[in-house]
DNA sequence: AACCCTATTGATCGAATGATCTATAAATCG
DNA sequence: CGATTTATAGATCATTCGATCAATAGGGTT
């Protein structure tokens, strides 16, 4: 499990100094974003420093401890990178429910697809932060249950969906990056064939054509 | 993220002492199995031996080193639990295909529910090991390929299902495990509904009754 | 009860880690 | 161009890490 990381850390060959402070925490932050994507949010500061090209006490520059770089890496990856008017564009009845349908899972899994996303999202929940309680509680109650309530609304009488189905289509979807980036094993390069095909059958097992 | 993993990680107050080789070094792997389920692989090798109530000394004399320990935590959650007829009675077709689907799901929801193997798997992937490229593809070889064939051979004629659809409905499943286990939300106590709800989606849309 | 085998401990080593502090040099201003 | 500011580097500290090894003591045998 030990791999050597140093080996897999080196990018570019050591640029210039003296950046202005702005660009300067931009750059670390960026560089730290997959730095951490790739060796989890246990990767070393010398490790991270060596790959940035600078050195590891100029990193303690900027941030107080390594705590306040992973804290940044977070607010740059998950902040407010959910589309503001995917809500209102989801319960938009005067559009095909499943036109919104396959919108927004193709335009929502080129987000969440990302190698950085998706990683530092599982490196995150196992260390057990909150960030993935809040994210999925959010997600729940701005997309997935107004979807609920959609579905409820187009499908005839006697189904009657629950959430838990809802996360079973969304589950599905989401696994494709999962089987992706962390498992690191082969899937269509463009998954948005496999996302209709999933959202048709969703939609017609609840009699929505 | 840096955890007070020391205040976590205590368990039974320092049991007795002299076990017989083999005892011991099955509790030691027991031990580690939870241990890194909890901490990640990058635990330490000094709260492994407080957690089991020995010196950390110990622990090298039944092991060569970490890495070691690590792959005996692996061989013990993963080795030989798939269990050896479920290909044979996935392609019983004496049995409805909806019951075989069921029959499946249930089982192997249970062994792959548990907390160590989820968490195990995922830190696993994560750090890129081999085990979990091995694993998905002899699940897809062994188990989905075959049930791709079965669900070819009971669906009519138009409607022709591919991999990645079975995958889709393997992953849907799969995730309301990580939501409980890696993200650490609540899902339902029993998942056997939410898993008879999707395999019922899944072969309906393909017009299997 | 004395003996012996070995499971277990405790002390310790060298390398690696997060963090601190002072010295240096690159850019800006007068 | 010289002075001042400050971004950056380099040396270093206190811990913590995996791993080693000699000393100790548990428990079965006679």
């Amino acid at each position: 499990m030990d791999q050597p990381v140093s080996d897999i850390v080196a990018a570019e060959p050591a640029e210039r100094r003296r950046l202005p402070p702005e660009e300067r925490r931009r750059q670390i932050v960026e560089g730290a974003v997959t730095f951490f994507a790739d060796v989890g949010l246990d990767g070393k500061t010398r490790d991270l420093a060596k790959r940035l090209g600078i050195t590891q006490s100029l990193l303690f520059n900027y941030f107080a401890n390594k705590a306040e770089i992973i804290e940044a890496v977070y607010a740059h990856v998950y902040l407010d990178r959910l589309s503001e008017d995917w809500p209102r564009r989801l319960t938009d009845r005067s559009v095909p429910l499943r036109d919104r349908l396959l919108t927004f899972y193709t335009e929502y899994s080129q987000l969440i697809f990302e190698y950085e996303w998706m990683r530092i999202f599982m490196f995150s929940g196992l260390a057990g932060a909150e960030l993935n309680r809040r994210y999925l509680h959010h997600m729940g109650t701005v997309i997935l249950h107004p979807l609920l309530d959609e579905i409820r609304a187009a499908a005839p009488a006697p189904v009657d969906p629950q959430m838990e189905d809802i996360w079973n289509l969304h589950g599905g979807i989401v696994y494709i990056g999962i089987r992706r980036h962390i498992y690191q094993v082969p899937t269509p390069d463009d998954p948005s064939e496999a996302i209709a095909h999933a959202v048709d059958r969703f939609l017609g097992s609840f009699g929505v054509v």
